[in-house]
DNA sequence: TCAATAGTTTAGAATTATTATAATGTAGCT
DNA sequence: AGCTACATTATAATAATTCTAAACTATTGA
């Protein structure tokens, strides 16, 4: 509980006011162990858990995207009609498990650098993002 | 107009009917000098064009993934809430322009074979995909 | 302290992409 | 020509996302 005062000072850095649904949402986002990926409903869904209340999905959207735009997150692009974000905002890459539909990271040592030779004249690069997606071995694909 | 036999034949053989608007998809899909990149309304667009008529969207979208189960069309995740598809159906990797959202081939020359130390148990790899976003390099990413 | 203000949340409507339905049409075979 | 399986179509349904406008709240400064 002690972690708010972060989270408050955290938003008011990038100007974001720390209304108790902001607040919720960093201790569900921030405040843990490890990084996480999560989609809007699954968001939404632990959210509520927390708050012991509904919170809008309005809501959510918007302060994903202001996270996101203040650099909080991350969005991850999936072969899929739905939005996967990313606790983790370094540069890094995935594996994505078709069965499961669960992205998993990859750290700095499962996969060289990649080596770009070309260039786009009058463009820089934003980022390089590696999908490798996987499945189970026994009986293939579907 | 003599490609229109090969269509032909290339449908039978994976046993699809060669029908009139499978026929013009095919046209604007496949008899061209290189392979492309499409969103579902550019490819009503074009079909609609060449057929002088409407092509319904439920035709489109169900063929085209009939293609795309058949290896004659890939589907590309980009960060966006619309499907890609790339009538390149070999495995390459893309730039993506995020001021014009084009979508462009990265050639085996571009990229070195990307090098992946990891592997998750009981899974194999159906894909490795790098997507590079580039943006305008003066008046930055907006 | 407290009202004014600017920013925030909300429910619900709107929009967009995609998929499902079920009636009608057509290709391929006899 | 006529049968049958498959395709196409218009339209409705679904799902994700964004918009709207009213109600609410954090912040500021009188
Ligand atoms: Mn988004
Ligand atoms: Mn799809
Ligand atoms: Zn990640
Ligand atoms: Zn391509």
């Amino acid at each position: 509980m002690s972690k708010n005062c972060n989270f408050i000072e955290k938003l008011r850095e990038v100007g974001l006011r720390p209304t108790k649904q902001r607040l919720n949402m960093c201790e569900v986002l921030f405040n843990r162990e490890k990084t996480f990926h999560f989609t809007i409903n699954d968001l939404v869904q632990m959210i509520s858990e927390k708050m012991n209340q509904k919170i809008s999905l309005a809501t959510v959207y918007n302060t994903v995207h202001a996270f996101e735009k203040k650099g909080y997150l991350k969005e991850i692009s999936i072969d899929s009609h739905k939005s996967y974000f990313d606790t983790n905002t370094s540069a890094h890459h995935h594996f994505f498990d078709e069965d499961t539909h669960e992205l998993i990271d990859c750290d700095a040592n499962d996969i060289e650098p990649v080596n770009i030779k070309k260039n786009i004249t009058g463009k820089k690069i934003n980022s390089v993002e590696v999908l490798i997606k996987v499945a189970s071995d026994n009986q293939n694909q579907k």
